[in-house]
Order: structure tokens, then C-alpha cells, then sequence
DNA sequence: CTGAAAGCGCTTACAG
DNA sequence: CTGAAAGCGCTTACAG
């Protein structure tokens, strides 16, 4: 089958190409009647303009990138990256931009991408995820003045746009809840340290629980993985003062630490109360259900991917703070048992 | 900052643009030293050929589509998709190719799409998943001539190249295995009913259970959400001659059905064994593990890549057939108790 | 309001 | 082995 070209459209019509340009693109230059007419004869034969030659007469790529630097298993499991995904591309299609994904290896690994990208036109912008401080990727792409929008921050952002959630006001919104049930002995299991994210909700809980004058709450690390957590976890457990609650950075590691309290005899909610950030189905797929700070995923990746198109439009696009998450209690927390 | 164009190589190289094509492309028309030459002046000022460009001079596109057909929370919760994509990926980034990623709410919606980038020449193939019977995706991708690999059958996959995995024998192996321990009452939660595996499956499991003289053996409905698979395990727990052991098309419903259990106050393995399919993480992140029917998904989308790879580069590419998914016994399946 | 033409940055026959 | 040139299919000033 023969694609058809502007050509095609433009003899079937009797005008000229240009003119079958200026009408599909809805430019001035061309009669209402012979728009629609070009128009009824474009969709009759099925035209699409070529994206490449659009592209290369100065026109957009219509293509956006997304290079994610997680290893298959644990971007297969989080729900986080797909449900993101899945609101870019929803936002994306709307206006007929293509969304390019690519795994890579590490941060310069991802920069490479970019810079090839970039020569290549292959894309008008980016988005770029799992923001760290100091991030190399933000002057990186401010030098090559890519079109970008990092999801993630506040602060470490550079002159780049950037969608963010407050994470430390929900994070002090479960400490808080916890308190009211009656625990003083609550401890977190982290995600990646390296993460900004991370380090803000690091922060938030050091200062919530000074504030309520919680003496024994610690942090410790993980990788995000069920593993990690599942470790991190029974080392909690098994200490002398053990928490009564812990709080998750992530549903896989609070569902992992879910399965280690019943593992070693604790009942959940009675012994222990778990919540988990990332409110995915998974946290009311196990029983009891979890406890979980939610918000929406994709409707956060919506609105990353239109401001990047408002960047790579030539808007002056800033920060934009996105809803914060919000606690939903199960029956994965409760008043500690008096012992 | 400027890009740089095969116009600087040249220039820099002294030799013609058409000499810096041949040169980076691998083709002959120009000296050993020349081409190493040309080559360093490349890396050093940084350039990729402008993708567009070498897309209309009748070269690839060098991308490749992927349009997946689900709604974002079963997308998100379901590890097999990003295990998939991630192994596609991981093979077409090792050949400088692109992933573009499109949802699509319905079959209509995705033969749209690929009409479109057909006629955008924005992909060089593509890649189909969740096979029906009678798809009428077949018959649209044949017209269009667009090269295709479809991930599944077999069967019903027209003339179209693909990679498929025998889930018969692997259900077989399941059952078999359930009936050594001395169950006898077997239910299977299956998946969506319209598409071709899960069909396959329960035929293999009607199959099977006769053979094996296994009279009370019924599969019963529903849409891979962990929801649903609750709904379908009370059910089957409620009746009167409740199995001793559930099946599971997915792991989410199988984690759901675990969940059941546990609500209901029947012990897991000794009331209940259940099985999984897809072997992800999540089976080992819940209490007991699940036992589960695995294989490695990203190898999959890695193979389904290069026969997609193979079929643009023109190559005569039939069917597939991957490795066949192996029981991973864990603590979720025991010889049921005596009642 | 319309047409003819240049140009985007490559690839690839075609001459030398 | 190399260079000059056509052509891919659009967009967009530039004339009419």
C-alpha cells in the first residue's frame, strides 16, 4: 500500500501543496471552503503528514522522551512508573505527541540519551524522573537547552521546569495520625537515600517527630525493593524497643514488612500498624489492608507533560505544585496493644 | 547551542557529506583511515544524524510502536507490562532503536494508531500484545503492510511473525503437580475471556482435568484486578463443595485470593493451595509465598524485539516459541488436610 | 487568497 | 575511492 503524501492531497484537490499545508495546519492562507474541502479529501485517503519531513522543515519532532534509570525488576514492580506513564501519555495523545521511552543504565548513561536526542531532534523535550540533589542531569540539560520539566523537587530543579508534591506536609500527616492512636515508637523504612524525595521525607520526619517529642524514631534504608524491605524490617522487629508502627516509603516494601510481622508472629494492626506511601491497588490487595498516603499518579504525570509542552511552546513555565498526598486509614493501623 | 549537522563533519573532515555517510553508516566508498577519521571528528563535536533526515531519505524510521490496550490502574498494577517493555527496550536500545509508547482505549482506537504512524512513517513496526481470537488487528496490520511481531498464539495470528509460550503444557504441569499432592477439587480464576491465552488455558485446563478424571473442575471469570479476583475467590470459597486449591491467571488475583483466605479464616496451604502465574516479585512479597508459574518476561519483549528487528530488516520470520513457563513451588500449595 | 520555490539534513545512485 | 547532485515530503517566506 502506497502511503499517500501532500502531493496526493494537493492534485486531488487542484491546489497547490502549500495550500493543503496551510490548511491542515489550520493557517491563515487558505478560503474556508477550500479548507474544508482539502480537509474531507486528507481524511478521505487517509493522509497523515510525514513526521519526519514535518520535523525536518523546522516544524516539532511530536515526540517527548522519558528515560528511566530503574533495573527492570524494580520498575516492573512499582506501580509508581506505569500509572505515571500511563497520565503522560493519556495527556500526550490528547495533542498527538508521541511519547519515546528508554531504560538506562545510570545518570550519564541518561544524560548520553539526552544528548543524543538532542542532535538527532528526536524529541522536542523531556521529562525527567527521580530527581537527586546536585542533580548532573539539570545542567546538563540547561546546556543543551532541551525542553525539560523534572518531576520532582522543590529545590535542585535549576532554571528547569518542574511538577512537585509536598512530601514532608503528608509525611507529618502520618506521624501525626499515628500519635493521635497512641504510638511513641514509630520508625521508617526508606527508599533509595541518593533520592531527593527521599532526603525531604528524611528531613520531615526528623522534624515531626522532634516536634511531638518522639525520641525513638529512626530512619532506616532500602532500595525499594520486597527484599530490602522485608530485611529492613525483621531487623526492626527484632529489636529491643521495638516500633509499634512503621512507615514505608513505598507499597512493595510496606506489603513485604507486612508479610515479616505475620511471618514472625506479630499481629497487624495489634503488635504493629504499617502505613505505606504510594496508595497503588496492591495496598488492598493483602489483608489487612494497608493504610496508605495516596494521590494520583497519573493525573500528576498529566501535568508534567503539559508543562512540558508548554516549555517546549516557549511559555515561561515555572514550578507547579501538584495536590499533596493524603492519608486513607485501613485496617493496617490501630492503637498500639498496651504491653 | 547548535547542532551540529553531517555539513560541520564535512567541513571539519574536508571531505564530502556524501563521504561522512558512508563513513558512519559502515558502507563502502571510503578508506579505512578516512572513516576512522571522520569518525573521531564526529564524536568530538558530538553528532547524530538528524533522525528525521535520515528518516525521509527512505531510510528507518528507526522507532518502533507499542500500543498497549488496558486502562492505566490494571497497566500499573500488573508487573508483566513494564517487565515486557523493559526487555523490548533493553534489545531495541542496543540497536540505537526507539520504544513509542501509545495507550489506546480499544481495538478501534489502536488500528487508528497504527494507520497513523503508518502514514507518519514514524515507526518501522510494531508490536502487538494481548492476542484475541479473530483479531481484527491482524487482518488491519496486514493491509497496511507495517511490519509486525504479535506476543502471543498460537494461532490467530495470521501471516503476521511472533513469539508465543505453550501456557497449556504449563497449566498442565500446574495441575499434575496439585494432583500429586492429592487434590482432587480444582478452580481456576481466569483472565479476561476475550483474549486468545487465556481461552487457550482453559481449554488446556478442561483437557487436563478430564484426563485426569478431575469431575469438579471449573474455571471461573474475571478481568485480572485484584478486586475481581476477591470477588471470584469468595465465590468459589462459599459453595458448598469449596476446591482445595485455585489457580490463578495472574499474580494480582492470586494475592487478592490469598487475602480471601486469610479473611475467610482458612489456612493457606493447609485449607487452601493456591498457584500463580506470572512468577513476579509480588509472590514472594506476601505470607505464605506463592507458589507460581514464572518465566522471564523481559527475555520475552527481548525476543519479540528482534524478530520485529528482523522482520524490517526484511528477513522471512515465522513463529517463535519461547520458553515455557516452570512451576516454582513455594509455601502457598501443601496436600490438602482430611476433613 | 494562491502558486512557485527554497530549504530542512540526510542517503544514494551516478559520474568521474 | 571520492565528489556533485537529486530527492525524500514537508513548511514557509516570497511574489503575484
Amino acid at each position: 500500500m502506497k502511503r499517500p503524501t501532500i502531493a496526493d492531497v494537493a492534485r486531488r484537490a487542484g491546489v497547490s501543496k502549500g495550500a493543503v499545508s496551510y490548511a491542515l495546519n489550520g493557517q491563515p492562507g487558505v478560503s474556508e471552503a477550500t479548507r474544508q474541502r482539502i480537509l474531507a479529501i486528507a481524511a478521505e485517503i487517509g493522509f497523515s503528514p510525514s513526521s519526519a519531513a514535518r520535523a525536518l522543515s523546522g516544524a516539532t519532532a511530536d515526540a517527548v522522551g522519558l528515560a528511566l534509570c530503574r533495573p527492570a525488576r524494580i520498575l516492573g514492580i512499582e506501580p509508581f512508573f506505569m500509572e505515571l506513564i500511563s497520565g503522560v501519555e493519556a495527556e500526550l495523545s490528547a495533542r498527538s505527541y508521541a511519547l519515546t521511552l528508554q531504560v538506562v543504565a545510570d545518570q550519564e548513561a541518561e544524560i548520553a540519551v539526552y544528548r543524543r536526542w538532542w542532535a538527532e531532534r528526536r524529541v522536542d523535550g523531556v521529562l525527567v524522573c527521580d530527581l537527586r540533589t546536585n542533580d548532573i542531569r539539570v545542567p546538563a540539560l540547561e546546556e543543551l537547552q532541551l525542553p525539560a520539566v523534572v518531576i520532582g523537587g522543590p529545590g535542585h530543579t535549576g532554571t528547569l521546569a518542574h511538577v512537585w508534591a509536598d512530601d514532608a506536609a503528608a509525611l507529618a500527616e502520618a506521624v501525626e495520625y499515628l500519635v493521635a492512636l497512641g504510638h511513641r515508637r514509630i520508625a521508617r523504612v526508606g527508599g533509595l537515600p541518593s533520592l531527593l524525595h527521599t532526603e525531604i521525607r528524611t528531613d520531615a520526619f526528623a522534624e515531626v517527630c522532634g516536634r511531638l517529642g518522639l525520641t525513638d524514631a529512626a530512619t532506616v534504608w532500602s532500595d525499594y525493593t520486597g527484599e530490602e524491605g522485608a530485611r529492613a524490617t525483621r531487623r526492626l522487629l527484632s529489636s529491643a524497643r521495638r516500633p509499634t508502627a512503621v512507615i514505608y516509603d513505598n507499597d512493595v516494601m510496606a506489603i513485604a514488612g507486612l508479610s515479616v510481622a505475620q511471618e514472625m508472629g506479630l499481629g497487624v494492626p495489634a503488635d504493629l500498624s504499617i502505613v505505606a506511601w504510594d496508595d497503588s491497588p496492591l495496598c488492598q490487595l493483602v489483608h489487612p489492608p494497608l493504610t496508605a498516603l495516596g494521590r494520583d499518579i497519573p493525573a500528576y504525570g498529566a501535568h508534567a507533560a503539559r508543562q512540558l509542552l508548554a516549555v517546549i511552546a516557549g511559555e515561561s513555565v515555572g514550578g507547579l505544585q501538584d495536590e499533596t498526598a493524603h492519608l486513607t486509614p485501613r485496617g493496617s493501623t490501630a492503637p498500639p496493644r498496651v504491653r
